[in-house]
DNA sequence: GGCGGGCGTCGAAGCGCTTCGATTTCGCAA
DNA sequence: TTGCGAAATCGAAGCGCTTCGACGCCCGCC
């Protein structure tokens, strides 16, 4: 292994030079700085991590909590962790995979053990448990999505009351008068995940805004529930021309079900989703949606706990990304009368 | 910050002691050790991650190195990351998240600074850049998928071949004597991921042995894609009556466009898929599947990692995972001509 | 010409833990 | 009672790094 007293000797300096030269901390002349540099690339120096964190208590890692189980859809979950990753990375930072399998437990262990200097937790509930957690441990912390009560607490979220007005909008905008929100099954709501309340809340009131008739539905997955929702809407709410879906694997089986009842999409009805961005392309036609901005959203997390990590006491304790519509075929003005 | 000094001072005993309480290296008496263990509990201490490292050289903790693009289906990838941060916590170890936005330079980086102290390198190609820095770092390591050459590595992966001869004879013991193999894009075994060709050869091999007519027939995931590959089985290949899909997403498509062909599943035409296990689960009818063991797969490569860190040089440097085949609705005996 | 003050560099003291030899303690045989 | 080996415990030396005070040097100023 090579040492920084290797580096120091071969660029005939002392440790503590290279060591103020690697972080900064002390000026140091242009031209030691470029033996030194010069040193540490000949030899393949890279610091002992665990050394550096036992002298400067700083790991440079952060953690990151992914659950077990999730409401968020999983490739989303990824390009959100991956996210993470690349940020933390851009910061010197490297990331530390936690699972919610040891409970809150893993939390106070890689906190205690110095093991992280900063936490990332993920698709976080209304009473989640980890909530009060860390902010018992004391350590910098950010949550993506929102607890019941977020005081003390850092967190990010798409603003999902805002696209969801946003949907509504953009079908009012097309002259549409009956709007319907198809959320997620019925569980998702009840086991508290804030972001569906929020959807609902900006579809109603965006709606009342706009003055639209409005129709809510939970909706399953399953194939047949999709089908059961386009029957009822043909037959029942002839008024209900516009669809906003907020509940991503529904969409492809819901435009079979719709393409089997001889609707077309977006002659008779038009649709916009919100979900991941991918699921645009990946349909006939293509999606009008607000996609779920995964890489942005780590990106921020990161920042803001980077702030904190630093010191910032003016980092927000909540931060709502604001929403695009990303124009697709789905969506049209409705058919005359 | 709780010391191990602490505790020793509160157990009465030397630090070492402790330590060796911990380590259970040398013999402690049984008093000693429940006197150690109530004050380590009673102060919560947990040994500083950092200083570990520093003084033992060995980190506890080992890197996952996940693709940022992939030929894996994502879900799975998550599903493979979660059991092996199970297992790795099982075995006392933590993950560190890698992605390959630094090329093998994280790698290289990750190793040197002695931040981990072995690596699992998750969708490896045939020509992975990863490998041959594997071998030089010479860091217990272990690969998910095989290289071209995987000579000096320790490999994991679903025996590709045997799960397609595990559908073929599925297939003939039900009577079918023409089969076709739906594989993934032609991209794809371009691109040189080695599991295509072993499901291939697999194919080809059970299909010689059971005496079957066979096609093979890359297919995209597109929706148009599923519609022609329907519409060339049923009006050019009639013999055809049993399908091995090796490409999760073409599945629902495709049966939607069967039923939009009326050919009827499995009355007409069977087909068993190899993929994600929740697949089966998703569509109707409840497919007949060879699911991919992403739990066992991320187990076993995490063992196979505890052996080589714990000097054990009799473990195996190729691990092929039996295939199983989860009976479904979606095969049957072929119509009678 | 002397002196004060940066700037650049060094030396040494830890950070909290593991580990190895040394030391103590104990049980038991002589 | 003494001696001896094994079992249990201790003390101290690092592991590689950061950081703080100290020091030397050179420059500019009076």
């Amino acid at each position: 292994m090579v040492t920084i007293a290797d580096v120091a000797r071969h660029a005939g300096v002392s440790p503590s030079t290279v060591s103020y030269v690697l972080s900064g901390k002390r000026a140091i002349s242009a031209a030691t700085r470029e033996r030194v540099a010069a040193s540490i690339k000949a030899l393949g120096y890279h610091p002992h991590a665990g050394a550096r964190a036992l002298a400067s208590s700083r790991a440079n890692v952060i953690a990151l909590v992914v659950p077990l189980r999730t409401d968020m859809h999983v490739p989303i979950l990824l390009q959100i962790a991956m996210a993470i990753v690349t940020a933390a990375r851009g910061h010197d930072h490297d990331v530390l995979l936690l699972t919610n399998d040891e409970g809150t437990e893993g939390l106070h262990r890689v906190a205690r053990s110095a093991l992280v200097d900063a936490v990332i937790v993920m698709d976080v509930e209304l009473h989640d448990p980890r909530a009060p957690v860390l902010r018992e441990l004391g350590l910098p912390s950010v949550l993506i999505g929102f607890p019941a009560d977020p005081a003390g607490l850092t967190c990010v979220d798409l603003d999902f009351s805002a696209a969801a007005g946003l949907c509504v909008d953009h079908l009012a905008d097309l002259g549409h008068t009956g709007v319907a929100l198809i959320g997620p099954p019925a569980g998702v709501l009840e086991r508290g995940t804030g972001f569906a309340r929020r959807t609902l809340s900006g579809f109603e009131e965006a709606a009342a805004r706009r003055g639209l008739r409005t129709l809510v539905r939970p909706c399953e997955t399953a194939h047949e529930a999709a089908w059961a929702t386009a029957k009822e809407l043909r037959t029942e709410h002839p008024e209900i021309t516009g669809l906003v879906v907020h509940n991503e694997p529904t969409v492809p089986p819901l435009l079979e079900a719709l393409r089997g009842l001889d609707v077309t999409v977006p002659g008779d009805l038009s649709i916009v989703a919100m979900g991941p961005q991918d699921l645009s392309a990946a349909v006939s036609p293509r999606l009008t949606m607000v996609p779920i901005p995964a890489e942005e959203m780590g990106r921020r997390a990161v920042e803001l706990l980077m702030g904190k990590l630093n010191g910032d006491d003016r980092v927000p304790g909540s931060t709502l990304m604001a929403p695009r519509l990303m124009a697709g075929d789905s969506t049209a003005p409705p058919p005359p009368r």
